[in-house]
DNA sequence: CAACTGATGTGCT
DNA sequence: GCACATCAGTTGA
């Protein structure tokens, strides 16, 4: 079964299962630990909300590629494109362990510790050493290779919660992190978040 | 062309 | 836990 056909389901099934897998990027590789739903059209929180434009076409594409985007004019952050046909689903990535090219992603990050190298969607693009110039690239044949777990985290250790620092949609339990992984990011509200406030 | 915004990071307490 | 720095891209005129 290729990557693409993996993906090929709406991103609130795909997202738990990519927990545990590896992104590789030269020879830095993390495994992620933190992950965000996107639903796409019908998800007021997502960049395809209200259609396609320059900026989000990617996430309007085939599954598998890498949606990159440029966050606070500072920070890349990186989705995987998921769902079935053009439907513009996509899973963020938002935190992972650094499990090889440790050296490499210090000398990006010198001011982190090893924990926090890529413990935050920016971060994570920077230790990845991301740029706008990877949006679009196929993760199964491009030199950015994702690389599924061969046995999945199991469901008793995947916790969920809202997701991180959203002002729409924010109250929609769609992110997934695994349980007491020192290397998941701290949950974040939006200061003008819609909907309830968390009790 | 100018103004606004943000799926954030960092530092300080 | 909280404040604020940050600046390219996007949007609207």
């Amino acid at each position: 079964m290729s990557l693409a056909e993996q993906l090929a389901a709406p991103p609130l099934e795909v997202a738990p299962r990519l927990l545990g897998a590896v992104l590789r990027y030269g020879d830095v590789a993390v495994r992620l630990t933190e992950v965000e739903a996107y639903a796409g059209a019908t998800d007021p929180g997502s960049h395809a909300f209200g259609g396609p434009t320059r900026r989000n076409g990617t996430m309007f594409g085939p599954a598998g590629r890498l949606y990159c985007y440029l966050s606070h004019g500072i920070h890349i952050c990186a989705n995987i494109t998921v769902g079935e046909e053009h439907g513009p689903g996509a899973v963020l990535l938002r935190a992972g362990e650094v499990v090889a090219g440790l050296d490499v992603a210090r000398a990006r990050r010198p001011r982190s510790t090893d924990r926090d190298l890529a413990r935050g969607p920016g971060r994570l693009g920077q230790a990845l050493g991301l740029s706008l110039a990877d949006d679009g690239t196929d993760l199964a044949t491009g030199p950015i290779r994702l690389e599924l777990p061969d046995t999945p985290v199991p469901v008793t250790a995947v916790r969920t919660g809202p997701r991180t620092g959203l002002r729409r949609a924010s109250d929609r339990p769609w992110r997934f992190w695994i349980d007491a992984d020192p290397t998941v990011s701290p949950y974040r509200r939006h200061p003008r978040a819609e909907g309830p406030e968390a009790g």
